[in-house]
DNA sequence: GGTCGAATTCTAACGTTGATAGAAAAGGAG
DNA sequence: CTCCTTTTCTATCAACGTTAGAATTCGACC
């Protein structure tokens, strides 16, 4: 869709407006061309440029280089994903789902099968690191619905006694790791199997009965 | 280091082996490359040549392209994971680390530690799957160490009746999972930290009881 | 309403990268 | 000593990220 009104005009207000919508079509053609082709390997400075109708200089007057870009669509991916698990976490979709645990891992499954590119560049951008603070927001947020979820479904973890948060950053590892191999193709069986083995992954979670003797 | 004998000579024999050398050095090279900057991102095909003594064009001689050569250091890389985990598969390193699990566990984790471009490299690069056959053969390998763990380790996983190779394959992704994130320094408390989770990991694993009420 | 100035966008170019073609050089075989 | 194969380099290409500076456009002010 080339632009129409082409350059950006009207009164300063407007510009503001024009100019954010701008970044966001960038932003949006970034992704749109990684879905197109094969993943963000493909995606050029130049073809996001021409895919809003601009040249490529275009770029830098929205971010400071390429990575910025992409760091930008990291941003969105997580805001995506705090939107989807936020969406997961209330008793009507906890007791829909079959559990919190089970809730919140069908939508963090979900998101990343409906797009594996952006997951895949959330994970790959290295030194957008959030261990802590300077972590995007939606990024905590996540983690925030994911905390939740365990404490109401896996109160009894045995990680629970390193701190507060450490049952929550098993369980994001695990569902990581199960989305992460199953979208590198290195899960036997693929997606199908892949999406069993995350419900008993909840379910092992949760904690199994060891066999009394 | 430059080369010294410089080009490749000698009977046809001795040529074949001084291939396979050079190729290896090719590797290598690239290997420290990523390891002396800060990953795989600065490797470049001239920086490789340049490295063992020659030029660009060498490279095409024994590597179809870039990727190629990084595939082959990926092969590498999975040779040496198979290597360290079948070191921890006997029954001495099964009681010294705290059981089956506990010990294929860390020498996951230790080979990623000691290798995090290589380890990342070897998730990044797309398009090497190994659900089942094609896979290299040393990832089939590591896949086995695994599995001999988890028969011993977790026998009564709930994963086990989706099939025979499943809890295995749960508990790769768990440590990858958590070696991910914490190589991606999105644990907060970093390795350190992330260490402990591993072992909360494998305790988990196995199956945790549930309070008796 | 015409002019000024700031904002916006483009053209042109640079250095680097992966990759290829063809020339050059080197060594073994007869 | 000469030939022929193998090995290696020089030169070059197109594509990429990025920047400088020119050109254009439009709002604002007199």
């Amino acid at each position: 869709m080339p632009r129409e009104g082409k350059r950006i005009k009207g009164s300063v207000g407007e510009r503001a407006e024009a100019r954010d919508q701008l970044r966001a079509e960038l932003l949006s053609a970034a992704r749109a061309l990684a879905d197109e082709s094969a993943g963000f390997d493909s995606v050029t400075v130049r073809s996001v440029a021409d895919r809003v109708g601009y040249t490529a200089p275009i770029v830098y007057q929205y971010f400071a280089n390429k990575r910025a870009l992409l760091v930008g669509l990291v941003d969105v991916g997580f805001a995506e994903l705090a939107d989807r698990l936020g969406r997961a976490q209330c008793p009507e979709e906890y007791a829909r789902a079959g559990g919190p645990l089970l809730a919140v891992a069908t939508a963090y499954w979900e998101f990343a099968a409906e797009n594996p590119h952006l997951y895949r560049l959330m994970h790959t951008l290295s030194d957008v690191p959030f261990g802590t603070a300077k972590a995007p927001a939606a990024a905590r947020e996540c983690f925030g619905v994911l905390k939740a979820a365990v404490e109401l479904g896996a109160p009894d973890h045995p990680a629970a006694k390193v701190d507060d948060d450490a049952v929550a950053d098993l369980l994001w590892a695990h569902l990581h790791g199960l989305v992460s191999l199953t979208l590198d193709g290195r899960i036997k069986g693929g997606p199908r199997r892949a999406r069993e083995l995350l419900a008993d992954l909840t379910v092992s979670f949760v904690g199994t009965p060891l066999p009394v003797e």
